[in-house]
DNA sequence: AAACTCGGTGACTGTGTACTCATTTAAATG
DNA sequence: CATTTAAATGAGTACACAGTCACCGAGTTT
């Protein structure tokens, strides 16, 4: 690779690097191009160069934040022994990158057919071993016959519901931090017999 | 009050109508005010002698909403017997409004302060009579010793969970309608003993 | 019926934003 | 060293949107 093709690199990957940083801080709706480019002190018009719009530029940052997410959550699957350790390592998962994840659950609803799906998808493999995981504990007699969908929702749907309103259950710091054990013994209340 | 005046207030609701309509339908972020004068039939000027700005008309139609809302809810405490009667009925509550529900769901974390507050608030007052009603299962040894605030947040997480992202949920038709049985059980078996 | 009032009008302004393209600059090539 | 190539530039374009204002005309007042 030569000096050209290396610089060209160079400044796609710093246009990355700023643009995920600009994205976590205020959300892919509410970043502009013009704040991205001047940031990343290059021209305006630079950005597109490397990216054919703004969308393709947020496809491109999910696509590598899902697959590093992706990754971390086959390590933590092969690594977790029972429900509650998947469960705690999970949370701590969302914690590394908790204002990520925050600007993905307030904005998901708005996200384009593309986006939605990437993002869905993913979750549907995690949510998938919650179910898996649960479905043995009921056929072990370890846990209450539960409806096993219902209750995956329930967990799924309260931490996207205090990572959307963040902002509103603490004034810095971590949500799912305050949250956690909160959290893993309401599971534990719904799945293990009095 | 002369032709004049009858004129203005009938211009005034008719206004209010339409955008009511058109901010369940959109939402109020993605409606534009060229949108709600167009099908209301006036002069976009005219939307601003009514009202000084957008936010404003928001702000009423929201103000006024929530009074219908806060009334309903204050009916159906009085009628509700138990927990569930009182879950059941304030679905029942949500699925009626359904879509002006999941519109605001989805947009609360982009409202401003003023806004927030508000729907906030309304929020509080139906889930402090959700608390109230489990401590007394708890106190009655009815329920289980669970923590309440936890439980509540479960189910209120939940809700807004399927509203927010009701179009992913269901093709067509209602999302509480749905789900409404499901997270009836749900909370049933957080709080009942096997 | 003349003078005045005020609700309504809609072309216009200002702002924010994504995206373009003629031109510049510096590296690669022969 | 002259020529070619391509990355980078940034002023410029196009568009969407909220909000304004000089003007109009029907209704009200004197």
């Amino acid at each position: 690779m030569n000096k050209r093709q290396l610089q060209k690199q160079k400044t796609r990957e710093h246009i990355l690097k700023i643009a995920k940083q600009e994205f976590v801080k205020k959300g892919f709706l509410n970043t502009t191009t013009s704040e991205i480019s001047e940031r990343s002190g290059i021209a305006h018009g630079t950005l597109f160069l490397h990216f054919k719009n703004k969308d393709a530029l947020i496809v491109k940052i999910l696509d590598k934040e899902l697959e590093e997410i992706n990754l971390a959550i086959q390590q933590m699957i092969a690594k977790a022994a029972d429900l509650e350790q998947l469960l705690l390592q999970y949370l701590n998962l969302l914690q590394e990158d908790e204002e990520l994840f925050a600007v993905l659950a307030r904005e998901l609803p708005f996200y384009n057919e593309e986006l939605r799906r990437k993002i869905l998808f993913r979750d549907s493999i995690i949510r998938d071993h919650f179910h898996k995981a649960i479905e043995l504990g009921i056929k072990e007699k370890r846990y209450r016959e539960v409806d096993v969908t219902s209750t995956v929702i329930f967990l799924f749907g309260t931490i996207n519901y205090y990572l959307s309103l963040k902002s509103i259950f603490v004034k810095e710091g971590s949500v799912i931090e305050k949250f956690k054990t909160s959290i893993i013994t309401t599971l534990k209340n719904l799945l293990l017999p009095v």
